[in-house]
RNA sequence: UCGGGGAUCGUCUAAUGGCAGGACAGCAGCCUUUGGAGCUGCUCAUCAAGGUUCGAAUCCUUGUCCCCGAACCA
């Protein structure tokens, strides 16, 4: 791979999907709750099912999911909209669950009337006792199977209004004793007198996401359904209820487009977990509600729009996303990552401007007039023809520069101001310190500077920021660090010992030049502070408030030791679960009920040793299987069992051995020609998976098709030549030292002859090949 | 009667039986009118043990660890 970036898995699943014709439009749906702010977590699945739409040139709709009128509000609608589109996507179509709630209910008559779904009057309480556990199954409730009319006429009892919250509720009638507990006869519909934010009081039943979700996706003719990792368990009802409802793809939703025969199907990447951030929603409102942060919008919080306030841009978040990638894998995101994210982008966006947060009087005593200078807004690198222009700094006697930036006793390898040491005033030229001015308590509160005439002969120290004392503009500033000092804030039982107690401190002392009024509205760098932005909410003309976006990098400042991480506790659940049985335990188990498969397995565990012997006998279809191919080439006994463990299942995939071609005999058969060299393993593999999916003889198809072994040194030359030829970059690594590249070689060479080559001549020829 | 997922550099992620690659972080050097940026180089990984194969991160077996599932939430 060296330009294109690898695919994820999500791609790879729509390239082969549309490869196998079963879909000729991609269409993907981001389904959001409206009962919070959409926050960093959000913005992955965004980014994954907005950029699958887009890289396929397909439609990406935002659908809210508001089945649960008890948590959902308008406010929230209208910020994930706004959200969305400022991280910039356009959903083809803003649509809204609810406005399906007709045809769901209609589906759900259906169902009863089909006898798929019933009114189970049971308490909440009854239904979780009768509901089993994970080791137990579940006991159908009285109400299960009474006749259809009568849970007909209950359910539209139910939607007419008469009946009281949790009074009953619609379940699927699906199996009790499913080991999967979402299929455990789920709910679909429940009782909830609440005024909804779109439909008002026109319903008092509300369906369940696993009801809606599903029926959702496919009246929007949706190809893939991308959720998280937690809605696995969910995806065999996602199934279940698109068949058993029978919904289709409703015209006015697809924009004209032929409704795909395939039905939506559901896949699960993992969900966004970053360090040092909490990802809850029922948390982050809490934060809001205690006041711990301004807001949603809080710059500290993970929101997209706590985030823009902050100062991130959209294209940091998606380049953080693009980062990141799409797997399955329980992973934790290193917050770094997001960070040079925002910077990388603010790198090339951001004016370079000056502005001095903690002021040291400094006087340049040869200076008497006040006057301009200029200055480019962006360094050379970034900006190398000047195009990106330049602004105006008034420079007075009078200047401040960053405390920081003066010591009176430097340490080795100081590059700032000391007594006597030279440094440059950013585009102002270079000041010696002549003399250091204290107060009664020793603090210095002044330097008295010489501004050295060009050119400067001394030795220079470094390059520092100013502002004038008299003209630059005094203004608030924010800086913000992590909300948590703890990695994983969210395994924390009370948030408030996770809390960073210095996540925001508010410099009033800064003053900055007046180029920044102006320019704040996007992100500026103020140079060698930091990147800072004007607060949204809280800046005015006449008082600028900055927020620091993020700081530079700082590869001078000692890294500030981490506070000790918290530990995530494991979860009491994980430590009181059943050990799982093992593969090996079921097989023994099938011999003890099944007398033929113990005697068998007690017969091969001499001829072909316990292993072989525990893995071929262990079910009745692997052990007629191997038995019949035994009995047909009883010499080749071990071969066969070595074949059918080994080999057998990677030609099966998913398959089972009972409804694939391969016949025991052709298995026989093909083994022995392998045995006897007459082709090699490479080819015999190849004709396995043949064998599996068409059947067929594989001698005949052997003598058809010329497939024996290749061993003669007069074969093997020209192709090794060629296949050196055709790389003679690697043969020069390989000559260079680069040995690992053998086995490339023999791959190669292999490939070329069609796995015919004898794998140990081809191994001696091309060693000798390379040397020589 | 438990079921469903997942384990690759410190972190994230590639490699569908044939070169363990990239990014972030880290370290070193170069460069620099930002101790910024950039450039160059370096360090660093296939959960474990067996097996199959000329060749295994990948296939088989056993084991270990992690996540999810028993809301009238989504």
């Amino acid at each position: 791979m060296t330009d294109a970036r690898a695919k994820d898995f999500l791609r790879t699943i729509v390239d082969e999907d549309l490869a196998a014709g079963r879909h000729q439009h991609i269409a993907t749906r981001f389904p959001p709750e409206p009962n919070g702010y959409l926050h960093i977590g959000h913005a992955k699945a965004i980014c994954v099912d907005f950029g699958i739409a887009r890289d396929y040139g397909g439609t990406c709709n935002l659908r809210y999911d508001d089945t649960n009128p008890t948590k959902e509000e308008v406010e929230y609608v209208e910020s994930i909209e706004r959200d969305v589109r400022w991280l910039g996507f356009a959903p083809d179509r803003v649509l809204y669950a609810s406005d399906y709630f007709e045809e769901m209910y209609r589906l759900a008559e259906g169902l009863i009337e089909r006898g798929l779904a019933y009114v189970d009057e049971s308490t909440d309480d009854e239904i979780k006792a009768l509901r089993g556990s994970l080791t137990e199954p579940g006991r159908p409730s009285r109400w299960r199977d009474l006749p259809a009319a009568h849970h007909l006429a209950r359910f539209r009892e139910m939607r007419a209004g008469g009946l009281a919250d949790g009074a009953c509720v619609l379940r699927a009638k699906i199996d009790l004793t499913a080991s999967n507990m979402k299929m455990r006869d789920p709910l679909l519909y429940r009782i909830r007198h609440a005024h909804h934010h779109r439909t008002g009081d026109a319903w008092c039943i509300y369906p369940m996401y696993d009801y809606a979700h599903p029926l959702s996706d496919a009246l929007e003719g949706i190809s893939h359904s991308i959720c998280t990792l937690e809605f696995e368990n969910n995806r065999e009802l996602y199934d279940w209820v698109i068949a058993a409802t029978g919904v289709a793809p409703r015209a006015d939703l697809i924009g004209g487009r032929a409704p795909s025969k395939t039905p939506p199907r559901q896949y699960e990447f993992a969900r966004l977990v970053l360090e040092y951030t909490m990802m809850s929603k029922r948390k982050l409102l809490k934060l809001v509600q205690d006041g711990v942060v301004a807001g949603w919008d809080d710059p500290r919080m993970p929101t997209l729009a706590g985030m823009r306030r902050r100062g991130f841009t959209p294209e940091a978040i998606r380049s953080f996303c693009e980062l990141v990638g799409v797997a399955k894998n329980n992973s934790t995101v290193d917050v770094g990552k997001l960070e040079y994210a925002v910077r990388d982008d603010l790198n090339a966006r951001a004016p370079r401007l000056l502005g001095v947060l903690r002021p040291l009087a400094v006087t340049l005593t040869n200076v008497t007039e006040a006057s301009i200078v200029t200055g480019p807004l962006f360094p050379e690198d970034i900006d190398p023809t000047g195009a990106r222009g330049r602004r105006e700094l008034p420079l007075d006697r009078a200047l401040v520069i960053e405390a920081d930036d003066f010591a009176e006793a430097p340490p080795a390898g100081w590059k700032r101001l000391a007594p006597g040491r030279v440094v440059r005033l950013r585009h102002a030229g270079c000041v010696r310190c002549d003399e250091v001015i204290k107060d009664a308590a020793g603090a210095v509160v002044e330097l008295r500077c010489t501004l050295l005439p060009e050119p400067v002969t001394e030795k220079v120290a470094g390059v520092i920021h100013w502002v004038s004392a008299s003209r630059g503009v005094r203004c608030e500033v924010r800086l913000y660090d992590r909300l948590f000092n703890a990695a994983k804030p969210d395994a924390a039982e009370d948030v408030a010992t996770v809390l960073n107690p210095k996540s925001l401190e508010i410099v009033t002392t800064a003053i900055v030049e007046p180029a920044v009024v102006a320019r704040a509205k996007t992100p500026i760098q103020l140079e060698r502070v930091g990147y800072f932005i004007a607060d949204e909410v809280d800046s005015r003309p006449d008082a600028l408030v900055l927020n620091r976006v993020i700081t530079l990098r700082d590869s001078w400042a000692a890294a500030a030791a981490e506070a000790a991480p918290v530990v995530a506790k494991k979860s009491a659940r994980s430590a009181t679960r059943p050990d799982r049985k093992s593969a090996r335990e079921y097989r023994d188990e099938a011999r003890r009920r099944d007398e033929v498969l113990a005697a068998r397995h007690a017969a091969a565990v001499d001829a072909l040793g316990a292993d072989a012997a525990d893995l071929l006998h262990g079910d009745r279809a692997t052990s007629d299987f191997a038995s019949a191919a035994i009995a047909a080439a009883p010499a080749q006994a071990k071969a066969i069992a070595r074949w059918l463990i080994n080999e057998v299942p990677r030609a099966l995939g998913d398959g089972e051995l009972a409804d694939s071609a391969l016949t025991p005999a052709a298995l026989a058969a093909l083994v022995g020609l392998c045995d006897a060299g007459t082709i090699t393993a490479a080819v015999g593999k190849e004709l396995l998976a043949e064998l599996a999916t068409q059947g067929g003889d594989p001698v005949a198809l052997v003598d058809a098709r010329g497939l024996r072994q290749v061993a003669a040194t007069d074969d093997l030359a020209p192709i090794i030549a060629a296949v050196l030829a055709a790389n003679p970059a690697k043969v020069a690594e390989y000559r260079g030292g680069k040995t690992g590249l053998l086995g490339f070689f023999v791959g190669q060479v292999m490939k070329a002859s069609g796995g015919k080559a004898n794998p140990a001549s081809v191994n001696q020829l091309v060693a000798a090949a390379l040397a020589g």
